[in-house]
RNA sequence: GCGCCCGUAGCUCAGCAGGAUAGAGCACCAGAUUCCUAAUCUGGGGGCCAUGGGUUCGAAUCCCGUCGGGCGCACCA
């Protein structure tokens, strides 16, 4: 780390000190909470170049009225280094303008920080575990798994880039009855690969042909044993070595997308070394769990519905419709039930979790972040316990469903679609919008507008600054900081918009929220075409001035900021920065 | 029936934990290439922010109702 500071920090300092001196002259109630105060460039920018909304979100605290305290506060900041102007606007703005010079240090700090320009300390070191994808170990990725795994995997790169320590973890569900099947799909293709004629997958079990290359393994190296074995010689076996298979499958697809967890953690592991016991005993002790029979399901009929004695979490004081069971009439644990000492366990090695999980899942929120909730406050640790969820992702082809149904083995593959569209496309394309809301995804639509894709337009800033700094090199420039006073107003305008990735990155990685980094390199992105664009009609705002070496290195050196700046913004959603397209 | 998410321009979507005249892309119209990649740029038309109330100095944003769309509601995972 180097002491060199961006202007948001020191603007977040100044406003910080100035409020601290009205807390000593009294003007200020002590110790309100500034959480909500913040400095960013007003929407108009004939405002000024900077405004802070400080006097409106404390003059309600503070029993003040917004303009009483905005006097008081601009004549604190008028005295900062570096500013110029500070005004009181609308309905208590403090719009502030700066020296110009300060855009120039900024540049000169993204060229001596690099690639940590707009790395935060917010975090704190503070670990959070990122637990996503998790997909069942049953086949290969499908694109209903895409967008999950690429907001998760964006979220977790921006939150280490903000401060935090990073674990990101897949948890594999390893031990319920679906894998149960997959052992039997894969005994079925075993005695296929043996020359038995198995006819049509039956129904109930997986029909996928990506089971025929395990199956063919096992039928090399067992032979014969279990063609005819009873299944409890062999389901344990199969179930290992398919497990095993798909996740190597898993890893190959999330490979392609550019994803790679920390930690694969095994639901049977979970459950052999008794995790699940030891919350239950935890939970009975405070009366969470009782013994109690469910009602029958509401909205929709089930023939062969029987009141049965389960043990149950006590959701319903959680806000869940009905309390939940943690095991199975046969004894064996509930997905709920382990998954709850899974998170218990998790939160034992990290200070935060965060859950992307597809909305799906959405109903068994409120019982999982109550028992976790419960576990944890139990054993003296407040954890917080985020869970993201992830909208459906609707596939399209030619505006018509497509559809993706794991049984049918008729599904459109991660693998298929990165393929046919590309790594950073299905990325950007993926992070180019709130996750909360529902997607669709029409190939058509987007192999063949391709080329109008946000994410090229981003690329090819990066890939226009690149040519550019070759060309400058081949005529015998290079970037300097030699001459930055000779940069123009033009010029500081795609300055401002660079100077606010620091901010952006804070806010983004505070709400959780990876898809503002893409919207805002697009706007970076978009600065820089509009500045590129001046000089077609005036030559001499081009970067390279033939006739002038000082202004050439300046503007060279801006562009190498700017290039810098969109391969941090583009390194946060694991997307490449190409330097030619 | 109940719970969660969504409803902003013709289409696809932003709108940063309420704030200064609602934004972008696509599409449409009118322009810009003796130029460092036009995969770009400049300008224009187009919105009672689904709807009805409420909270307050101030609401697309917060709260409640209604309508519309999605997901979920088994000891599945």
């Amino acid at each position: 780390m180097t002491d060199t500071q961006t202007l948001h920090a020191a603007f977040a300092g100044h406003i910080d000190a100035a409020l601290d001196a009205l807390e000593a002259a009294g003007t200020l109630p002590a110790g309100l909470s500034r959480s909500a105060v913040a400095v960013e460039p007003p929407r108009d920018l004939s405002h000024g170049d900077l405004a802070t909304n400080a006097a409106m979100v404390l003059a309600k605290p503070a029993g003040t009225n917004p303009r009483a305290l905005a006097e008081a506060l601009s004549a604190q900041l008028d005295k900062v280094p570096g500013v110029t102007g500070a005004e009181i606007a609308g309905p208590g703005f403090i719009n502030l303008k700066i020296d110009p010079a300060a855009w120039i240090t900024e540049l000169r700090a993204i060229a001596a920080l690099g690639s940590d320009y707009g790395r935060s300390t917010i975090g704190g070191g503070k670990m959070i575990n990122v637990e996503y994808v998790s997909a069942n170990p049953t086949g290969p990725m499908h694109m209903g798994h895409c967008r999950g795994a690429v907001v998760g995997d964006a979220l977790a790169t921006l939150l280490e880039f903000a401060g935090h320590k990073v674990t990101r973890e897949y948890y594999v569900n390893d031990a319920g009855g679906q894998v149960d099947v997959l052992a039997r799909s894969v005994h079925l293709r075993y005695r296929e690969a043996l020359g038995e004629a198995v006819g049509e997958v039956p129904d109930g079990l997986y029909p996928g042909d990506y089971l025929i290359g395990v199956a063919t393994e096992l039928a090399s190296e067992f032979g014969h044993k279990y063609a005819k074995a009873p299944e409890a010689d062999w389901l344990v076996t199969f179930r290992t070595r398919a497990v095993t298979a798909m996740l190597v499958m898993i890893k190959a697809d999330l490979a392609l997308l550019g994803i790679h967890h920390d930690l694969f953690s095994s639901e049977a592991e979970l459950q052999a070394a008794g995790k699940p016991e030891e919350a239950e005993k935890w939970l009975r002790a405070h009366d969470l769990v009782y013994d109690g029979q469910l009602d029958a399901p509401k909205g929709k009929t089930i023939e062969d519905w029987e009141p049965v004695e389960l043990p149950l979490f006590r959701s319903t004081r959680f806000g869940d419709d009905q309390d939940r069971p943690i095991k199975k009439s046969d004894g064996s644990w509930t997905y709920f039930g382990a998954d709850l000492a899974y998170h218990f366990q998790k939160a034992a090695s990290a200070d935060a979790l965060v859950d992307i999980w597809g909305a799906d899942h959405a109903g068994t929120v409120k019982r999982i972040k109550a028992a976790v909730a419960a576990l944890t406050q139990g054993a003296g640790q407040e954890k917080s316990f985020e869970i993201k969820l992830v909208q459906m992702v609707q596939l399209l082809r030619n505006g018509e469903p497509v559809k993706m149904s794991k049984r049918s083995g008729n599904f459109v593959t991660l693998a298929d679609v990165v393929q046919e569209v590309g790594k950073d496309v299905v990325r950007f394309t993926m992070l180019t919008r709130k996750p909360e809301a529902q997607m669709d995804f029409d190939f058509a639509k987007v192999v063949e507008a391709s080329k109008d894709n946000p994410v090229f337009y981003v690329q090819y800033a990066n890939a226009r600054i690149a040519s550019t700094l070759r060309k400058g090199a081949e005529a015998g420039f290079v970037p300097s900081g030699e001459a930055l006073d000779q940069l123009g107003a033009e010029e500081l305008e795609l300055i401002k918009v660079a100077a606010q990735f620091p901010r952006l990155v804070e806010a983004a990685a505070a709400a959780r929220e990876p898809h503002r980094v893409a919207f805002y390199l697009y706007d970076v992105a978009g600065a820089f075409h509009a500045y590129w664009n001046v000089g077609n009609d005036r030559p001499e705002k081009r970067f390279i001035v033939a006739q002038d070496g000082k202004l050439t290195g300046a503007r060279l050196y801006l562009a190498a900021q700017i290039g810098q700046l969109l391969k941090n913004g583009l390194a946060l959603l694991g997307v490449e920065a190409v330097e030619e397209m």
